[in-house]
DNA sequence: CTTGAGTTGGTTTTT
DNA sequence: CCAACTCAAG
């Protein structure tokens, strides 16, 4: 049951947790105990006389650090210690030298979707088109100019080309709206952050009296700005400690450089470099696959992945019909699981895509297994929580307008389209914020009698509001959900409110949590705090249920049982990842399988359907060609659904295969001009069947057996 | 001003 | 396939 590394230290351990001055890194791969070796490392550091407000340890989720911070007091070491994530740390910096930094301290935090919605505007406000400059594709290139910390400006004055120029316009309007908002993206939050600390040499000299010795987790997802930023923040003291594994970097896509950490001893020439190789996490036999997995990535360092268990344990592939048959099979592989007294807390499923959830879930349910869904965003996502959340910006921050406009007719109190245009000509003329015009309703003479009164109403409820804004967040929730109408409008809508409302109170509930917790609690750190959170910050691991996760989200956790399903080409890789003709990103959709493979301690279940509904399409599948890659022996079963209830033309189609030559993974082959060879690969599809085969001469080649004349040798 | 029907388009992972 | 948006009727 207990994997977790020996009560001891082991030498190299030891040594990094030792190794108190001048820079560090530590390539950990998974399971070595790295995070055992950080939290050991703050108490080294605080038992040698280093004041904890002198530490700053840096992690990649909010759960991350409260479980550093918790561990590191089990261990004696008192508190006082910065612990949080790269933007939780951004926010706090930003706040506190807000004039330095150029924003005001009670600045909105744009997430995604209000991220869209502002690009879009500023796609529009530029007299461009949408299908030509699409949100998404426009909102990517301004984030990844941001990670590099090209700002709006320089990136205008050296852009050269069409494209370029365009985007710099789009680039501008939107900083130009998220200032006029007293808002900030993701991006902004590092990108202001590092210019801030590079720029101001006094915030910069305050920075290196207060943090003496920086800790860096997960550095191999580090991306540019927050190099920058730890940089700036080891430049007085040079104590940094890099932790990370290059092979578990799965964040390319939103900007981690993986160079960081691959170039790191040419950016401290001095550093020590440990390698935790040891394993204590995983039995053999799931170490040897994740190694033979992880060594047809050709742009890596070579690390060792040393068992430490006995040999135990299994791994299974399992091939379904389809998704549903696959769910099904993998909650009767749990029951069998739970008859063997597994415990719930022990086991997790790990899909690509969420959407994959769904039929997990429902499989789940009609087996009676309790489960978890790991997704913390989701709550936040709905549209109760959002409108509750709109107010409360609103209140601390009148100026976002993209709160305001959310709620200023939700529930409906009759301030329509005609209204709110006439109230923004005016706020545009006047020169002031949209809040501060509903204010002066009154002088607006295009409104009528009824709109100005309305507006007032309107704008009386937020001086109320404003009022009881006195510390504590969750009163004041609570006071916003009742007085703004919501509460009544929930309960009028009958059963289908209800849930809503029920959410209302859980938000009410966590943020009085939050109150709670909190030291000095307040509603702008409140909305600071949530705005910050992921899915994996949902992981309850004491609930005593399967958890459902996505790959990205399980990266930092183990269990005793692991099932990843959907592990076939186009999902696993995703074909999104144009990992077709691009190595690098084939790469990194290997790196995510082998994350979830390392995931596990003692048993693996891989799973991939035969067909499968994609946008409700039934489509035949292809087995991922990382299963393959796997090496080792398995016993692969045919999962055989045998309720009645099952689509009787899904067998027909399954089994109607033309007679043609079957050909194993692993099968010795001879090709007439190619000479022996294994197959690497089988490709059923009927008469169009091909095998992918590893000739002795060194090349892979995918051949149609109808052709390909192969002989089994 | 609100509502609902109809259309369009986007469709991975997330701080 | 679903969510977000548009538009016209009430």
């Amino acid at each position: 049951m207990d994997n977790s590394p020996p009560q001891q230290l082991t030498p190299s351990q030891k040594q990094a947790v030792c190794h108190i001055e001048g820079p560090l890194l530590v390539l950990a791969g998974p399971g070595s105990g790295k995070t055992r070796v950080i939290t050991h490392r703050i108490a080294a550091l605080i038992d040698s006389g280093v004041r904890p407000y002198n530490i700053c340890a840096i992690t990649f989720t909010n759960k991350a650090a409260e479980e550093m911070r918790q561990r590191a007091f089990a261990l004696g070491a008192s508190a006082g210690a910065h612990i949080s994530t790269f933007h939780s740390l951004c926010v706090r910096l930003l706040r506190r030298h807000a004039d330095k930094a150029g924003v005001k301290s009670n600045f909105s935090i744009y997430d995604q979707a209000d991220q869209r919605r502002c690009i879009k505007q500023a796609v529009k406000d530029c007299q461009l088109d949408t299908t030509n400059f699409p949100p998404a594709k426009i909102l990517d290139a301004v984030s990844t100019l941001k990670n590099k910390l090209i700002d709006a400006k320089p990136f205008e004055e050296n852009a050269d080309d069409f494209f370029s120029k365009t985007l710099a316009h789009i680039y501008l309007r939107y900083q130009h709206l998220l200032g006029e908002r007293n808002s900030l993206d993701f991006d902004d939050l590092l990108m202001k952050t590092a210019f801030l600390l590079e720029g101001c040499p006094d915030v910069n000299a305050e920075i290196g009296n207060r943090f003496k010795f920086v800790l860096i987790d997960e550095y191999q997802d580090t991306n540019h700005a927050q190099y920058r930023i730890a940089k700036a923040l080891v430049a007085q003291h040079n104590n940094i400690c890099a932790t990370g594994d290059p092979d578990q970097s799965i964040y390319r896509w939103r900007g981690a450089d993986i160079h960081n950490i691959l170039a790191f001893e040419s950016d401290w020439p001095e550093a020590t470099i440990i390698k935790l190789e040891e394993n204590f996490r995983s039995t053999p036999n799931i170490l040897t696959a994740a190694d033979n997995l992880i060594a047809n990535n050709r742009k890596r360092k070579l690390k060792k992945l040393l068992p430490t268990r006995p040999e135990g344990g299994d791994i299974v592939i399992t091939a379904s019909d389809n998704e549903t048959a696959e769910a099904r099979s993998i909650a009767r592989h749990i029951e069998e699981l739970i008859d063997q007294n597994a415990a719930l807390n022990d086991i997790a499923v790990f899909y690509r895509v969420n959407s994959m959830s769904r039929t997990l879930e429902e499989a789940f349910i009609h087996a009676k297994v309790p489960y978890q869904i790991v997704r913390g965003v989701e709550f936040y996502n709905r549209k109760e929580i959002r409108d509750i959340l709109a107010y409360l910006k609103t209140i601390v921050n009148p100026d976002d307008e993209v709160a305001l406009l959310r709620i200023i007719n939700t529930p409906t109190r009759g301030i329509g389209k005609v209204t709110i245009d006439r109230v923004r000509a005016y706020a545009a003329d006047s020169r002031i914020s949209l809040f501060e015009a509903i204010k002066r309703a009154e002088h607006i003479d295009t409104l009528s009698n009824s709109a100005k009164g309305r507006l007032a109403a309107f704008a009386d409820m937020f001086r109320r509001f404003a009022k009881a804004n006195l510390g504590p967040a969750a009163p004041l929730a609570e006071i916003v959900f009742v007085e703004s109408g919501l509460a009544d409008s929930l309960l009028a809508a009958g059963v289908e409110g209800k849930d809503a409302s029920e959410n209302a109170n859980e938000l009410i509930n966590a943020a009085a949590d939050y109150d709670r917790k909190a030291d000095e609690p307040s509603l702008i750190d409140y909305l600071q705090e949530i705005s910050l959170f992921s899915d994996a910050d949902a992981y309850d691991p004491t609930a005593g249920r399967v958890a459902l996760m996505t790959l990205h989200a399980a990266k930092g956790l183990e269990f005793e049982n692991v099932f990843i399903v959907g592990v076939e080409e186009g999902l696993l890789p995703h074909e999104r990842t144009n990992s077709h003709d691009d190595l690098d990103e084939l790469e990194e959709e290997r790196r995510l399988f082998f994350v979830g493979i390392t995931r596990a301690k003692t048993n693996l279940h891989l799973s991939y359907a035969q067909y499968r509904t994609i946008r409700g399409q039934c489509l035949r599948t292809i087995p991922s060609q990382f299963l393959f890659e796997l090496g080792c022996t398995f016993e692969e079963q045919q999962f055989e659904d045998d309720e009645d209830d099952f689509d009787d033309w899904e067998y027909e189609d399954s089994t109607e295969s033309i007679p043609t030559v079957r050909f194993a993974v692993g099968q010795l082959v001879r090709h007439q001009s190619f000479g022996l060879g294994r197959v690497t690969e089988f490709v059923d599809v009927g008469e169009n069947s091909t095998v992918t085969v590893k000739f002795n001469t060194g090349q892979t080649k995918s051949l149609m057996i109808k052709y390909a004349c192969l002989e089994k040798a």
